[in-house]
DNA sequence: CAGTGGTCTAGACCACAAA
DNA sequence: TTGTGGTCTAGACCACTGG
C-alpha cells in the first residue's frame, strides 16, 4: 500500500484498514490476524512499521497479542470505562465554582483513620468546600490530608485550595494512585442545609483516596453530591491523547 | 546500561529509571527530559529503543511528547479514572448472580426513545433482570434493545441473557462505544419490592448507552442499585494489559 | 539554521508455542 | 523444528520548533 501521496503515516493506514475489517465483521473476535511478517509483505512495509500499527489497535483494545501464537481480534470489553471526575456534569455550558468553607486541624475519627491507615486521633488537616454550578450549591466536599513533615503538600493545598486543578498539579508529583468509591446515600441535616435543600434527599457519595509512593495513603476526599443536580459521566476509552 | 544479565528488556529499564527520577521529584512536572538522542547515547542504546521506553511513560501519563520541542514530565491528571462496571463491589469474596425477570416487546416511551434516537412508540425488546450478591438482590436492570433486522443481536442477547459477559462478547463486534451516567435517586415502590427493602431509600442509577458504528445507539441499560449494598469502584490506570 | 520528535527500513537475535 | 511475536540496531528522512 504505502500510499505516499497522503500524509498519514503508513502504520496508521494499516491500523485503519484492519480496524475497518474488524468493525465490519470481516474479522471476528477470536480470529487470528495475518502474522506480522505476512502483513509486512502484503503492505510492503517493514515489520517494525507493522508492529507500530498493531500497537494502535492493541491500545484501543481491538486486538490482543500472544507471543509465539499471533495477533487475535479481542473480545471487546465494554465494562472498562473512563471516568472523568473533575468536570461535574460535563455540561460545559454551566459555570463551575468552588467556595472554601473552612480549614481546620482535627483529630482523625475512626472511619477516616482506618482509610488513611493512621492511628485514630492523629492530627489531620481538613478542608471543607462547597462546589457550585451556576451559583447553585451541588456538592459538599470534606478533604482530609495527612501531615507530611517537610513536604510542601499542605502549603500548596492551602494556597490553591479553591483551585482543585492547581492542587492536583502541585501535589501530583508524589501521588501515584487513586481509588474512588461511588455510592448512594441520604443527605443528612447539615449537608442538606449547605446544599439548600431538604434532608433525606438522595445523594451521590464519592470517596477518593489518594496514594503516594509505596501505597501510602496521602489524603481522603469525601464528596456528597446533590443527586439531581450532579451526576457522573463515563465512557469507553478511545483515540488520541 | 544495557544490563544483559537480567531478562528485563532494555527499554523497560530505561522507563523504570526515568520513572524513578520523576517519582522521586528529581524531574518535576514541566521539566524537559534529555532528548531521545541524548538518552540513546547515555544508555548506549538506539533511538528506537529509547522511544520504546518513553512510550511506556507516555502511556502511564507520566510524560508528554511535543514534536520539535522534546519530552516533558506531565502534570499528573488524577481526575481521569478507570471504572470497571461488570464487577459489582469488587469484593470477589462475594458470589454474584443474575436472575432474568422478563423479556418483553414494548413500545418505547419518550425518555428511552430520546436516548436511543428513535421515534416514541417504536418497538423495543426489554429485558428485566435482578442482580444478586450473596443471594441478596442488590440491583434491578432494565435493558432496552433496538431491533436490528438481520443482525443476530437479539437472539444472542436472549440466549445469553443471564450471562452478561457472554452478551458483551457476542454483541460486542458491532459496538463501538459506550456512555455511562451515574446519579443518585430514591427507590420507587416497584423497585424497592424487588430489592426487598423499603421505598424512598437512596439508590444509584446507572444509565449505560451502547453505540454501534456511526454513533447509532444500539441499546440502553438502566440499573437501579441498592445504595448500601452496591457501590462502584474506580482507580487510576496503571501497568500492564 | 540546528535540534527535536515522528516515521521507516532491513536486517538480527531471542523467547515462546505448537506440531 | 518451524513460525510467531518481542526486542534491538544503526542508520535514514521527514515535519516541526525555535533562535
Amino acid at each position: 500500500m504505502k500510499t505516499r501521496e497522503s500524509f498519514v503515516p503508513v502504520y496508521f493506514q494499516l491500523a485503519e484498514d484492519l480496524k475497518e475489517k474488524i468493525l465490519a465483521g470481516e474479522l471476528k473476535p477470536g480470529d487470528a490476524l495475518p502474522s506480522e511478517t505476512q502483513l509486512g509483505e502484503q503492505y510492503r512495509i517493514s515489520k517494525m512499521t507493522v508492529r507500530n500499527g498493531l500497537r494502535l489497535l492493541a491500545q484501543e483494545g481491538l486486538i490482543k497479542s500472544f507471543r509465539g501464537k499471533g495477533n487475535f481480534v479481542a473480545h471487546p470489553n465494554l465494562s472498562e470505562l473512563i471516568l472523568k471526575l473533575s468536570d461535574p456534569g460535563l455540561e460545559s455550558s454551566r459555570s463551575y465554582d468552588a467556595k472554601l468553607l473552612a480549614i481546620n486541624v482535627i483529630s482523625a475519627e475512626d472511619g477516616v483513620a482506618l482509610r488513611l491507615q493512621i492511628k485514630p486521633g492523629s492530627k489531620l488537616i481538613r478542608f471543607r468546600r462547597l462546589l457550585l454550578m451556576d451559583k447553585e450549591p451541588v456538592a459538599v466536599e470534606n478533604r482530609y490530608l495527612t501531615y507530611q513533615r517537610g513536604q510542601p503538600l499542605v502549603e500548596q493545598e492551602i494556597k490553591y485550595a479553591d483551585f482543585p486543578e492547581a492542587v492536583a498539579k502541585h501535589t501530583g508529583i508524589i501521588t501515584e494512585g487513586n481509588q474512588v468509591t461511588i455510592s448512594a446515600v441520604s443527605l443528612n441535616q447539615a449537608d442538606s442545609e449547605l446544599l439548600e435543600t431538604s434532608s433525606g434527599i438522595p445523594a451521590l457519595k464519592i470517596e477518593q483516596l489518594v496514594y503516594g509512593r509505596k501505597n501510602t495513603p496521602l489524603g481522603l476526599s469525601i464528596m456528597i453530591c446533590h443527586g439531581e443536580k450532579y451526576h457522573l459521566i463515563a465512557s469507553t476509552r478511545s483515540f488520541f491523547s
